[in-house]
DNA sequence: TGTACATCAGTGAACGCGCGTTCACTGATGTAC
DNA sequence: TGTACATCAGTGAACGCGCGTTCACTGATGTAC
């Protein structure tokens, strides 16, 4: 074996870190990602035998070590809502430490919103200002009024996007405990609905 | 004018159909698109200047239709709970209403997902699991444990893209209540938590 | 009503391009003796 | 230590393919008189 040549590591890298720029696997070829990685298109066939199989490999091994990890926590002792907050804070950590698989993993969407831009025809846009109206006239208490709006969206993955596109400028590590204290209120509300 | 040729209006559906199925844009091409619509591709180029700009007119409309109707109930009198509840009713009766053009709209994504499969390395089967066991052991009352899940990681748009991948067989306008309630609940939540 | 012409949705063949991939090769590094 | 050989990561040119798009055309339909 050579001594370390980076050229593999790089490769994942730089693959890694297009396919999040990109927003999925689309859109970002095999000379794009050579280009990054400073070595030629047919390098990659030495360590692969195709595109799809580095693309599976990144997602696979980031997708099962995530799970792993949130297994862990969600499969250990102690009562759910505990469980529920240790998996939450996790993914916060997660995100926080590496921003760029957390996004290849969740966020493969969003070229067509991003194409659409910010208009005040955007339901997004259009829930926003409700929220933001709802919070100056006192109906709803002060807050981040795009953080509400996207915990009614998705909470921790609608925050990620809105994060990702620049709406949001807090990290999710920022946001853990606003996030954890709104799944609270959501198996609490789950709990009470399913009774009636 | 000729007599109604429909070529037109069956591109556009043809195009949305294919765009749905695919979860994006990416992957269909103008001669899939002319294939579904029993034309040629060249045909294509009769309606509009490229395919760019049939995606960005099924996309634009669409986007700004629905932006509209909302924006409707958004802006309307009343307290905004109310309006928030008219405005999650209103989402799921589109869903309903236009399953097509609503998964158009929001899930362009989750191929990666679609590839990855169902396995217990899945973080969402990962929350999936701990959710139904807290079910199970009483911690959690009882309820759809795949509707808390989703609920948990997006509420409306979460539970649209369950249902898109058929691990949810109800449709949205038969979830309506629940995502009212956890939606109001979510609400309650947040100003409480603003408060301390 | 019949004929000549205009319109224009749709056709069919072809284009240039960027894609993923192949493969004979190079040349630096490691090993044998 | 020096020489001959083996290994193998990385190269460069080329491939076939499907893509979006073009354009001269066809032929059915509508209009003028």
């Amino acid at each position: 074996m050579r001594a370390g040549s980076d050229t593999r590591t790089r490769i994942r890298q730089e693959a890694l870190r297009l396919f999040a720029a990109a927003g999925g696997v689309d859109g970002v070829s095999v000379r794009d990602i050579a280009a990054a990685a400073g070595c030629r298109p047919s390098s990659l066939y030495t360590h692969w035998p195709s595109i799809d199989a580095l693309t599976a490999e990144i997602f696979t091994v980031g997708y099962a070590d995530y799970g792993r990890r949130l297994a862990e926590v969600a499969d250990g002792p102690g009562p759910f809502p505990a469980r529920l907050e240790a998996m939450l804070r996790l993914i916060c950590a997660l995100h926080a430490e590496d921003r760029t698989l957390f996004e290849f993993l969740l966020l493969t969407q969003h070229r067509q919103l991003a194409a659409f831009g910010r208009t005040d025809a955007n339901p997004v846009e259009v829930l926003h200002r409700a929220v933001a109206a709802a919070i100056e006239s006192g109906e709803v208490p002060p807050g981040d009024p795009a953080l509400l709006t996207a915990a009614i969206v998705g909470v921790v993955v609608q925050a990620a996007t809105f994060l990702h596109y620049g709406r949001i400028g807090r990290g999710l590590d920022a946001m853990t405990d606003e996030i954890v204290a709104l799944c609270l209120r959501l198996i609490a509300a789950a709990s009470k609905e399913s009774r009636r």
